[in-house]
DNA sequence: TATTATATTATAATCTTTACAAATAGTGTA
DNA sequence: TACACTATTTGTAAAGATTATAATATAATA
């Protein structure tokens, strides 16, 4: 049983139990999530179902990311003025992103606590949680860039 | 010769030296700026200035907000759905934001050196920088969320 | 299978930001 | 100060992402 079936097992459960319905387009736009590695837009999503599901509106695929949000399912990656980007929720993790192509890429660091416990003793905020990401430019980039 | 007063003049000495024009309505977005506590966005300085500039148009604050970008005199807070927020540029650093209310407070922290050194390390990036804020619940919320 | 609430679809609306072209006004120079 | 040159402003339209709405379809349960 591969890891990618046991997540979307699991997801199909934890809808099941919050009693929200599983549709197939519901299902499709998990099994994308899952598969995929490249925090993809909602329209990325409406665009590789198409072919699969050629009358799914793109409300659809907005209303389900908002619920598997609040189920707690997926991220939501929400950047200035492009649109957001949706991020299957296997374990805490933060994004490196290219300046150049866009990609963004997972890496695993402890946590930040030291910095959140300074922001609420010198605010006096209840914190609750913090976002952060670290950019510039990808191996790839950075290659392709050079003289040849 | 007071902060604020400083900081004009210092804001008017860069856009000269970089050919930027001074025209009354960037003057008055840099003073409201300036003085400004709020992170405001690009429509509240617009509807701060319509008693002064009845006829500015929104696409004035825009474009201003875009060369001040450019010239480094001020930042551009991007978060997911919600317009831009604009804070003039003074020292680096971070921002504390209310989930309650919205409300944007700065906090200064040392910086995050070693998470740029770990995130090039794995994931072969070259790093620029980085962006961080912390969330929670401010204390003027907190206090009105008690029973009295 | 019948019932019923929930989900989907199609489309319009909203909101922020940008594009465009014509009118206006800063700035350096005579 | 007046002129000329060009950047800037203005008014409006357009773009792009997301949400609202209402009619239709369907998943879940008995
Ligand atoms: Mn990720
Ligand atoms: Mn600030
Ligand atoms: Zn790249
Ligand atoms: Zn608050």
């Amino acid at each position: 049983m591969s890891h990618e079936h046991n997540h979307l097992q699991e997801a199909l459960d934890t809808l099941k139990a919050t009693g929200v319905r599983i549709t197939p387009q519901r299902h499709a736009i998990l099994e994308f999530l899952i598969q995929s590695m490249t925090h993809p837009t909602a329209d990325d999503i409406y665009k590789a179902l198409e072919g699969k599901f050629p009358n799914m509106s793109v409300a659809t695929v907005y209303n389900n990311l908002r619920v598997f949000r609040e189920v707690g399912l997926v991220k939501e990656l929400t950047y200035g003025d492009a649109s957001s980007r949706f991020d299957f929720v296997t374990t805490d993790h933060y994004h490196v992103i290219c300046e150049e192509c866009g990609k963004i890429v997972d890496f695993h660091y402890p946590g930040l606590d030291e910095v959140e416990q300074l922001a609420s003793h010198v605010t006096g905020f209840k914190v609750s949680h913090h976002r952060m990401e670290v950019y510039g430019t990808c191996p790839e980039c950075t290659s392709s860039k050079e003289v040849h």
